[in-house]
DNA sequence: ATTAACACTCGCCTTCATGGAGCGCTGATC
DNA sequence: GATCAGCGCTCCATGAAGGCGAGTGTTAAT
């Protein structure tokens, strides 16, 4: 997509713009008479007409047949969202029902879910979340628990709040009174420090000062890195799929069926949304910019959302191609800034 | 649902059952040619007629308009499934490809999902299982963590190696020492019984011994009831919705909306399982019968599955009324009690 | 009771005609 | 050279007409 097209005469961009502007709106095909009346030039059809069939040859819009309006096509949906579109800020209004959609209070994934709720009931589309990366937030706590031979529950309290469980299956047997010894050893060295530093600390001294320590504190650090060893889960909340069936434009079966298994899958989504991950602002996909074929008629509008400046996660929409997106950019973006600093807020133990 | 429709001679029942089941292969209306030839009766197609004629009387078939075949109604379907059925049992070879679908190392809750579906998989519809009822299971092991002020996470280990977390809210603060002790305290006590049995002895150890314990062990008490006091998780692994985009008799957008959107809530496809749990058999639901009107044109069929004697749980298919009942019911049946066999096998520390 | 035969009813498909929306092109105008 | 009115043309959507086929209900004969 070189987008040589940049050079549209200051006509050219507005007919464009009306055009997509009425075709999401209507979801017909734009014919030159209305598109003569509607934009507000003062230029007759035939003219209008020049200019569509110039459009055309730029593959910025097409005709679905020989006498038909035109509609856009990808490339033209491309120019219009990075350089015609004015988003309708959301009004204070707005920003405060959506800010009262979340609850400070909740755990993390519970916070995700209402997000991607809130996503899909606003934009009436499908709202996603993908979850916060820990790898930055205090280790609160960790505790070991012997389930059987050679088999130990880590116990990880993170920011206070969260708590993640990890089977370990291990060489050799502990009793639960050296896993609690082994335990405390390890809170008192590293409680407080963020999940990355624990890490970093325990591979050091594994390294460093493995000849000094007796063999059960040596066996500690052993354990305390199979436990913050495994990644986050990886994973990522979805809602409101369902809204997908309505849209006509996605009336085929088969798309459907695929798109629906996508959300079910959640890997294509998760790799989509890891896309948009190093961008810092509103990201925005269209068909199969994604690079996948099953996304004929959709597009995705993303939006990175960060706690104290670094971004730790993506939340968007997907929906058609043919979405409002003046309205849905703006929502995306408010809700990602809110989700980041509802994150943000200090642990409260208030109630 | 009287059905006085018992008393049909033989002629029409097995013309009702041809009929059925040519529509359930087909798909299409049945006419009183085919009928009478695919019967195997001695009989002209005027005569079937006559009879079909009766069947319509009694609200068994129905025909779609005027000129066309006859379809079974919900009743008919409902003395079809009732009496005219011959299932076909399934195979050794197709028991073996159900049962190396189970991993009995896998937790409970992999376990459902991979049962789900293998259900939605084998039938190419939507498979639900409900989560077991743990009242019974031994309690391996029970752990307090202070989180903050008067915040206590609660760590279950159920059957050596179910995790449960409890996030428990207090009147009164306690220090990590005095948790430790509580656990003790009530781990000596209450391991190995069931979950049923703790509360009980909890509950009758409040009431009696209130006076002779010294206060630390009242407050444990306390605590550990209120741990084990919550229900189970109350909820139902889904797989394969998306099949069901497949049938073209619920092609109708709006109901396969609702359809969906039943199967994210999950609280009406609880309902629908909890009413089937009382049944020690396979149980159908057609069309409206389980009272949901959305449900038109879609019919469950559900097991239950025990463990040592006791049903815990039940799980079940939902695909379009016009099902192969014959293939569906014994599938449903064999994984109820293969699930129920891998839930009952001793837990194995082996790897 | 069973059945052959007949008339009839619909739904579906194809064909055909009609109307309308919209296009490209041309030649005139400024 | 840009603009524009006008013309002929293409295509879709709609609907009516008609034929076909499948299936029904009914009657009259066995």
């Amino acid at each position: 997509m070189e987008n040589a097209a940049i050079n549209l005469d200051a006509r050219a961009r507005t007919l464009l713009r009306t055009l997509i502007e009425s075709y999401i709106r209507d979801g017909q095909p734009v014919g030159s008479r209305t598109l003569a009346r509607t934009s507000g030039l003062k230029v007759s059809a035939a003219t209008v007409r020049n200019v569509m069939a110039d459009l055309e040859d730029l593959g910025l819009i097409q005709a679905p047949h020989t006498s038909a309006g035109r509609i856009p096509t990808a490339s033209g949906y491309r120019l219009f969202v990075d350089s015609l579109l004015e988003v309708r800020e959301p009004t204070a209004e707005e920003i405060r029902a959506i800010q009262s959609g979340f609850d400070p209070n909740a755990t993390t994934q519970d916070l995700m879910g209402a997000t991607s709720n809130l996503l899909s009931q606003v934009t009436r589309m499908a709202g996603m979340v993908r979850l916060p990366r820990h790898r930055n937030v205090a280790l609160s706590q960790l505790e070991f628990l012997r389930l059987g031979e050679r088999r130990v529950l880590a116990i990880l309290v993170i920011d206070g709040k969260e708590v993640q469980n990890r089977v370990l299956e291990l060489e050799r047997d502990f009793d639960q009174d050296q896993l609690q010894r082994m335990a405390n050893y390890l809170n008192a060295h590293l409680a407080g420090k963020s999940l990355h530093a624990v890490r970093d600390a325990l591979l050091r001294e594994m390294r460093d000062v493995r000849e000094n320590l007796d063999a059960m504190m040596l066996a500690a650090i052993d354990l305390g890195e199979k436990a913050v060893a495994g990644e986050d889960p990886d994973d990522v909340v979805v809602a409101g799929q369902t809204h997908l069936l309505s849209y006509e434009e996605l009336a085929d079966i088969d798309r459907l069926r695929q798109l629906l298994e996508a959300f079910n899958e959640k890997r294509e989504i998760l790799g989509i949304l890891d896309q948009c991950i190093r961008s810092d602002r509103v990201q925005i996909f269209i068909g199969r910019e994604s690079g996948l074929d099953w996304f004929e008629n959709c597009s995705v509008v993303t939006a990175p959302y960060s706690v104290d400046g670094e971004v730790v996660g993506v939340l968007g929409v997907i929906g058609p191609t043919r979405m409002s997106y003046d309205r849905v950019i703006p929502i995306v973006d408010v809700t990602a800034r809110l989700l980041g600093s509802a994150l943000g807020d200090p642990a409260q133990d208030t109630k």
